[in-house]
DNA sequence: ACCTGAACACCGTTCAAGT
DNA sequence: ACCTGAACACCGTTCAAGT
């Protein structure tokens, strides 16, 4: 009959910052508690299990995307996907530690639904019939999920990331060592390889792909 | 001066043996060690500490693939890069509890260098600029990873992974539920998102990627 | 050089008991 | 209804000792 000390929210704010502050292995169902001033197993109060903690820090890290960037004009279906795209790898940027639970938990949530409702919007805009729109949603979701991912694969996971400047400096470091006889190609590409993690080759990818997916007609 | 037990081809082995049996909480230092009927701190004999285990695991899984696929003449470099990149989604969906190491570890071992300067080679073939070709082979890359590892989160990572006809049927069952008032784009492509996880899907992503990369100019 | 024995500081999870 | 105490079956890793 005792009142409930937290709400699940809030323990889900916690298990987040403990996230961000501490890289991979920094949260666990212990550290969440001590973090709360509670023992253990009282965690289970408030989250069935710790898969289920990882899942409901996935949905979490999503929700703070901005969907009405996918908002706009039908002419502007485009800018609108670009915007987003950006802004949401921006906001999984400030929490790498979720990404591996991202990457590793089925997306069926309702923001990954109401995402996939607007990209959805978004390419039937472009002129997409829908099971292509269907299609590009995901392409996107792909790419940009899996970018996210190989990009924060090279941290540490914690919170703030380096800035892009130095993890391509990093990055260029160790492609410097690269054997030239054998790679000569990777190694004649080396200052493009390092800057993979950057924000410019992510707007690259996504423009190459979404050129594929609606090509503007000659003419 | 006791000789060494195995090699450490075969340490590598059985704990790839165990994720692929076992689904992802079944591989450790202390299994694999009973696994090879030996006491858990003799592990470290093999190998330096827990993630150079999975690096080195991730690395493995990469050596599955043919690399050989991705030669050919130059006029068919898209055909080279299609046939790699479905090849190598099907030897990933074959050892799927290595797939959450290859996308949370820095992917610089030899083969994957081997693979990128390949890309290069092929996008190179295709007409493109050396920076260019740079960065479409990161593009691939982020698509072909994050396509499987987006799939692989859908399973419970043993081995062997349902027949796909199967592992869409059970996403048609779940995407049936969503409330077409709320979603109302998303449940009319239901069939379509339930297909997300097959393999045209996969070839569907590929090629507008493609097009976009390196369009056939008009005439 | 390789393996064992023993130990340390952790995990997630359960169950019965207290309020 | 919520939390604690105690326990269980695990982790990865270290260090000194044996061969």
């Amino acid at each position: 009959m005792r009142p409930r000390q937290f709400d699940e929210d809030h323990v889900l704010d916690v298990a987040l910052r403990l996230l961000d502050e501490g890289g991979n292995a920094s949260l666990s169902v212990r550290s969440l508690a001590a973090e709360l001033g509670v023992r253990p197993n009282a965690i289970y109060t408030y989250v069935a299990d710790r898969s289920t903690l990882d899942a409901a820090l996935a949905e979490r890290v999503l929700a703070l995307t901005d969907v009405a960037l996918l908002d706009g004009a039908p002419a502007q279906w485009r800018r609108r996907i670009e915007r987003f795209a950006l802004a949401t790898r921006a906001v999984l940027h400030t929490h790498p530690g979720a990404v591996p639970l991202l990457m590793s938990t089925p997306l069926r949530g309702p923001i990954a639904l109401i995402i996939g409702e607007k990209l959805l919007e978004a390419f039937a805009d472009a002129g997409l019939g829908r099971a292509d729109a269907s299609r590009a949603s995901y392409a996107l979701m792909v790419h940009l999920f899996g970018s996210v991912a190989l990009d924060i694969a090279e941290t540490d996971g914690r919170a703030p990331l380096a800035p892009e400047a130095d993890r391509i400096a990093e990055r260029a470091e160790s492609v410097a060592l690269i054997p030239k006889d054998v790679y000569p190609r990777t190694a004649a590409s080396a200052a493009t390889m390092a800057a993979w993690v950057g924000e410019a080759q992510f707007r690259w990818g996504i423009t190459r792909l979404l050129d594929g997916i609606a090509p503007t007609k000659p003419g």
